[in-house]
DNA sequence: TGTAGCATGTAAGCCGTTACATGATTGA
DNA sequence: TCAATCATGTAACGGCTTACATGCTACA
């Protein structure tokens, strides 16, 4: 059957089977869109908390997690946990042959130096200049989240897609570098 | 004012401008699918026909392409030429000081990955091995594209940017293989 | 004769975003 | 007391896809 759950239902599907590994009481879709921000962002998406919600309602109304009223006094929470459901449907999902697409990148930078012949390559390099920069922020980030990680055997995995982001962005790094010093030499 | 097109309409309007340049009778959406398919397809989407389509009529009611019947007998044809202000709308795009998105990954392989403890370590290792076999196909497919631009001066830029692509190719190959023997080794 | 490629479109629908709205708690 | 953070949602809309529909032309 095979519940025909997006992507980003099986990642945050994901991100619940992660946590509750480690800890007990599930996660508010507030902290799960946390969990999504350290993580997800950077090789998926981070849905917006909107997103979230209304991906929460859809993993309940499948039934692949169970929701607990956490309100306290006055302050309304819902946690959620993974299901015995919720996890037969991730490791169905794990085991079928994927035949699910090629990584999809969207690169502005690459669609900007495309037409690079229709400005100046001062302009071009300009751009590159400011993805470098980018690029740095975005993986000092990231360093810290794999820091966090360190060597729990629990997160090995986690930490490895880590490291997968790491080497891309070193990758990248390197290769727009390359092309600011061929556009600065041969224009 | 800096119409507000999507990044998409800009890509197929650069692909015009890039064909204006050799050749003088523009393109039928169709042909544009074909230049999207050789280039876009790699760094930012390859649009659904019927998404050309529309961008296409989008940029002509802003009259930013002119349009011309080219049917020929009972064939049916319309050509897209990119006109003046559509010069000036995309050179005034590359010009804003972009503060457009970095680079987004979809990458179904990580995601995949961040869940390896979930199954076997054979498991993960098959679906990388999949994913290594994709690549390959993928690289050559660019790589053809690339031998096509040579060396052709006017087409500089869009072949840096295949560069880019095989660059980027070649990094998730050496990445996935170094992760796959990883987890061979430790599981 | 029929299939592949050329060429154009409409309709329905999913995924995801931004904008908007509400209210509680914590700490400066 | 005011801002930041916690927490949850609704509404509107954009971008893009798939499915469907049409018809011509070249070629095996």
């Amino acid at each position: 059957m095979s519940a025909g759950l997006s992507m980003t239902s099986y990642a945050l599907l994901g991100l619940l089977a992660l946590d509750s590994r480690t800890r007990e009481h599930g996660l508010t879709g507030y902290e799960l869109k946390q969990r999504a921000d350290r993580t997800l962002r950077f090789y998926w998406v981070s849905p917006a908390m909107s997103q979230i919600y209304t991906e929460l309602d859809r993993l309940a109304v499948q039934d692949f997690v169970d929701t607990a009223d956490a309100t306290e006094g006055r302050r309304r929470a819902r946690r959620f946990t993974i299901n015995d459901a919720g996890h037969a449907a991730l490791l169905d999902w794990l085991a079928t042959p994927p035949d699910d697409p090629l990584p999809i990148l969207k690169h502005p930078v690459a669609l900007r130096l495309m037409l690079g012949a229709m400005t100046s390559p001062e302009s071009v390099v300009g751009v590159l200049d400011d993805y470098l920069e980018k690029l740095a922020t975005r993986r000092s980030e990231l360093q810290e989240v794999r820091d966090v990680l360190a060597d729990q055997q629990e997160l090995r995995y986690p930490a490895r897609v880590a490291d997968w982001g790491l080497a891309y962005f070193d990758s990248e790094h390197d290769i727009t570098e390359r092309l600011r010093g061929d556009i600065d030499e041969r224009g």
